[in-house]
DNA sequence: GTTCCACTGGAAGACTAGGTTT
DNA sequence: AAACCTAGTCTTCCAGTGGAAC
């Protein structure tokens, strides 16, 4: 019953978007001076996850590029490329600048250099989960290259503000800021509708069942394709023509705890290990836990690493850390709310 | 109110893995 | 083959914070 898998995987760009009409427009008005060959402001975007951020961002410089041949773009996850190297890295990526620079033997600033050197057209890098760099200043360097426009993606701008120092702070004043609201139950339901109508065979979903989604999606687009996806996994798998609503049922958990799960599958050995050790028993203070994480592995990290894997596992929504001193407690995140649990629901194994 | 101290997180430097140069 | 780079990870050291105990 899946016809077109491709529209159901989150990192998908439709040819068409809903609901976001004003959004496109503003981006698309804040890039124009890059289709005559001069930078743009800088554009932030923020909203909640699965607001269509993301999505609305690639869109628009696809539809950029379509009309404009002299423009290049390039997408970078700072997620997954969180160090400064990294982000460079990619943008030299999608220039086709990388042949000879290798991780282990290059110097930073020759990236930086390469960068500077760059004389093709203008170039609109994305910034995605922009908040999740390490070293801010690297937007500092961006901002002063000319032949890059910079399109920031973040959930919150206060924290990434917060991050900046003076000079970024004043080379981000003539930025704008679109931001993103949750999508309403109408919207969501006519967004999954579609991915349906695209990517599944004819009436293998209802209507009503889109609403069921979307409704338990809360607005967050990325948890509906996820339960979507899942439910159309399960029918599959069970050599079904339509998603019945018993299988609905199990893929909305599931779906719901996808995000979650991926984190997890992130984190090494013995950051596992550390979470493993929340997870036993819900909450903790930092020495047992230590002393819980010194248990599970052969070749413990010292205290202070450990407390870098539990400040990146908070970053990462994984973790919560209760308290600022003394009264510190770590408990693991509830994947379905992403707020605190007091008893952790494991995740079923399954959407796969 | 004062003191104590468990805990946090910044800074600096050592160590490791992988690469280049001589 | 040895000497030398660099980025990334981890450790060492330590000042600062703010509940808890007195």
């Amino acid at each position: 019953m899946i016809e077109d898998a491709r529209v159901l995987r989150e990192e998908f760009v439709p040819r068409e978007v809903e609901h976001r009409d004003g959004e496109v427009t503003h981006l698309s008005g804040m890039l124009e001076p890059v289709t005559r060959g001069e930078p743009a402001d800088t554009a932030v975007i923020t909203g909640p996850s699965g607001a269509g951020k993301t999505c609305i961002a690639r869109y628009t410089v696809g539809r950029l590029r379509e009309q404009h041949l002299d423009v290049r773009s390039q997408y970078v996850n700072c997620w997954q490329n969180y160090s400064r190297f990294r982000a460079l890295y990619r943008i030299l990526e999608g220039l086709g600048k990388t042949v000879d620079i290798h991780r282990r033997s290059t110097p930073h600033d020759e990236l930086l250099d390469r960068l500077r050197r760059y004389d093709g057209p203008p170039c609109v890098v994305v910034l995605d989960e922009v908040d999740q760099l390490e070293a801010l200043d690297v937007l500092y360097d961006l901002h002063s290259l000319p032949a890059f426009s910079l399109v920031l993606i973040a959930n919150r701008e206060a924290e990434l503000f917060a991050r900046a120092d003076e000079r970024l702070t004043s080379r981000l004043r003539g930025s704008e800021t679109i931001g993103f609201d949750r999508y309403g139950l109408d919207e969501l339901a006519s967004i999954l509708a579609a991915r349906a109508r695209w990517g599944l065979t004819a009436d293998a979903v209802s209507t009503a069942q889109i609403r069921t989604i979307a409704d338990a999606a809360a607005g967050d687009a990325r948890v509906g394709i996820s339960i979507l996806r899942s439910a159309a996994r399960k029918a599959d798998r069970a050599d079904r023509e339509t998603v019945t609503d018993d299988l609905l049922e199990e893929a909305i958990p599931a779906g719901r705890t996808a995000v979650h799960r991926k984190n997890l599958e992130t984190l090494t050995p013995h950051q596992r290990a550390l979470y493993d050790a929340v997870d036993e028993v819900g909450a903790i203070e930092p020495a047992p836990l230590y002393e819980a994480y010194r248990e599970r592995v052969d070749d413990p990290k010292t205290d202070r690493t450990v407390r870098n894997y539990l400040a990146k596992m908070v970053q990462y929504d994984l973790l919560v850390a209760e308290g600022t001193s003394r009264d510190r407690v770590y408990r693991v995140a509830d994947p379905t709310t992403g707020h605190a649990a007091s008893t952790a629901p494991h995740a079923t194994d399954d959407d796969r």
